[in-house]
DNA sequence: TAGATTGTTAATCGATTAACAATC
DNA sequence: TAGATTGTTAATCGATTAACAATC
């Protein structure tokens, strides 16, 4: 058991919230433990990596039992949401944009929507669940003003690479890009891609080769 | 230069899309050719990772010179997107849903979809873009008929795992997953999670620890 | 108790990086 | 020509898996 702050490798933070999905599964089902082969089967994992990859949390196994999966649950949801809430606005208000902005899974994870943004006038002022879209001349403020860390692009990709200028600019320190081009940002700033496109890309390839993947 | 239907380890396959979104930055700007070491660059890699990827392709460098931009978007295409149309369904009609449906860059990557479905009456018959919204009682026919390989799940979580079932039932060979869950499937049919959530969980980690990720 | 399961160390596997001869 | 850049081999690095003593 390690403290909860060192730093992850990469591969087991994007095991993470398969680990935590599933867990919310068996928790609905009542059940109040699972054991790292259970797990791995699940997921199609080995039961080492499991191991490997829960032994970096803030939790005990227990021989012969597995792991508690309320304490689970807790523990994973402390790593991957962390303790406070994270401020982010939304840049386009289209489809793409309200699905987002009326995603209540946001809020349940303690991601703070704080504004959505479009620079069409077809669309300032229209009302998208509690929020009003704002035009693009105010992004600066909010972000600067409720101090927002993380922006979502959810426009067309011509328009992604100006908007993730924006942002940096307004002082954001990660972009979740949601469009299919390839952004510069400085170092400083993370960018995570998270592109339907790249996924469908990605599954005919598997399918291609006939492999499962996830 | 290996053959085109050589089996690309999965993090190449990964990178692929993103070689492809900047390449068609770099033909946009009118450059003739790139270097492994500007793609680098420009994609946080080392060189060495370039020339490595690239090799899987069906494309020659040339020294001093580095690769044709026009050649390189042309077999990142091929691979990334094959030679014949990918068919596929859309589940949910939301908002999610319906910014798929209407997204230009799926038919332009050659994937084509077939149908969106929904089991909300009220949504079911209207109309989203050239589709009409179509019963979830239909998805079979239209799966078989069609021959539609991919099946896309834009619906809330607790409906996802019957959904599923229901694209595995009607003869799906690949999943994408936009709900927060983990789906079980058969070992023949492969999964892709394509999460937003997920995607803000690792960039708030990436965050916290201070420390870009792509 | 006997058997199952953890936590961890060591072994293996695979991906990334370095290095460099070949080449334009 | 001299210098830059590829393609590829070898070295390094890191992640996954195997193995097993400790434990409940």
């Amino acid at each position: 058991m390690k403290s909860a702050l060192s730093i992850l490798p990469n591969p087991v933070v994007r095991r993470l919230p398969r680990y935590l999905t599933h867990v919310r599964e068996l928790r609905r089902a009542d059940l109040a433990w699972v054991s790292s082969r259970g797990l791995a089967e699940a997921l199609g994992l080995t039961s080492s990596t499991v191991r490997q990859d829960l032994s970096h949390l803030s939790l005990a196994g227990v021989s012969k039992r597995g792991y508690e999966t309320r304490r689970l649950e807790e523990v994973l949801r402390e790593e991957l949401d962390g303790r406070k809430a994270h401020r982010l606005v939304i840049v386009g208000a289209g489809y793409l944009g309200c699905a987002l902005a009326l995603h209540g899974d946001l809020a349940e994870h303690r991601f703070e929507t704080c504004g959505i943004f479009d620079n069409d006038v077809a669309v300032i002022g229209t009302q998208v669940g509690k929020l009003r879209v704002k035009p693009m001349s105010l992004l600066r403020g909010v972000v600067q003003g409720k101090g927002v860390e993380i922006g979502i692009i959810a426009v067309p990709a011509h328009a992604a690479q100006e908007v993730a200028d924006r942002l940096v600019l307004a002082g954001i320190r990660g972009i979740v890009n949601l469009a299919y081009v390839h952004l510069r940002v400085p170092r400083r700033v993370a960018v995570v891609d998270s592109r339907i496109l790249a996924s469908l890309q990605e599954l005919a390839y598997a399918i291609k080769t006939r492999h499962g993947a996830t």
